[in-house]
DNA sequence: CTTGACTCTCTAGCTAGCTGGAGAGTTTAA
DNA sequence: TTAAACTCTCCAGCTAGCTAGAGAGTCAAG
């Protein structure tokens, strides 16, 4: 048997996640999440798992990942949808894209290292290595 | 002496650049390119080193940075806001923001990967490794 | 000096991802 | 049973980053 959790009200997992709850249920909206039941009310119920579901999408997005990309994942992670071929070729080409996001991270780090120690990255701009005034804006 | 370069019009460098016209007058509208001329007519006159400066943006942004952002790193290269501390911290900040984002990315992969293969990472859900029907959209 | 390709500015509109407010119903604790 | 706190739906609005179109001027070739 499972241990029954009990479910939470939207302004609680709104609390204990960190995501407003218009969020929340613009996710909802979106099938990103699903809210397990509602009461006789109509309140939305989630059990707790949805916290894990939201740590991730915050994760995947604050990564670069769109929503829709995002729901895609989670589709094949939550109900199935795999190995299929065109699926696992989007999952590939998603890895792929990851590394070459890790390369590419790799090298403007180190531009901007450039820009902090004396620099000369970037467009290079040979005749210049003044320190500036204050700020400009 | 320099070479004279002899500046390009903009339909000119969106052709080179892959950029297109209008997104090149809305980075100079924000700041980030300078046209270094303008003809009798007012025709925009871009120096070469346009081609550099925007392959710098759309690599940074495809990264995650923000235009606003962007135009901050720019300003520091070209005009020289440095080492001014307050700009100096901000650029070590990213650099370590880049390389947690270079961590989570590793996670994000493995997890990807998790999901190719047999899968069972994101929020576990064990009593499945079903292989789905098709496609449900 | 005309024609066709280019460019200008201005204003408006679009997608993604939220966010705010109105107006109304629900829950719960006193 | 009533008041405070919560939640519902609906609809409007916001920022970032473009993109489209109108109407007009510019440039270069012939």
């Amino acid at each position: 048997m499972l241990v029954q959790e009990e479910p939470k009200l939207i302004g609680n997992v709104a609390k204990s996640s960190g995501v407003p709850i218009k969020t929340i249920r613009y996710y909802e909206e979106l099938g990103l999440l699903k809210s397990s039941a509602r009461t006789e009310g109509g309140f939305r119920l989630f059990n707790s798992d949805v916290l894990e579901r939201l740590h991730f999408i915050k994760r995947a997005q604050s990564l670069g990942l769109s929503l829709s990309e995002i729901k895609e994942f989670l589709n094949v992670h939550d109900g199935g949808e795999l190995p299929c071929e065109h699926i696992k070729i989007k999952l590939e080409d998603k890895i792929k894209a990851i590394d070459e996001q890790i390369h590419q991270l790799l090298i403007l780090r180190q531009e901007l290292s450039g820009l902090v120690s004396g620099w000369e990255t970037i467009p290079e701009n040979p005749e210049q290595t003044i320190c500036p005034i204050i700020e400009r804006n």
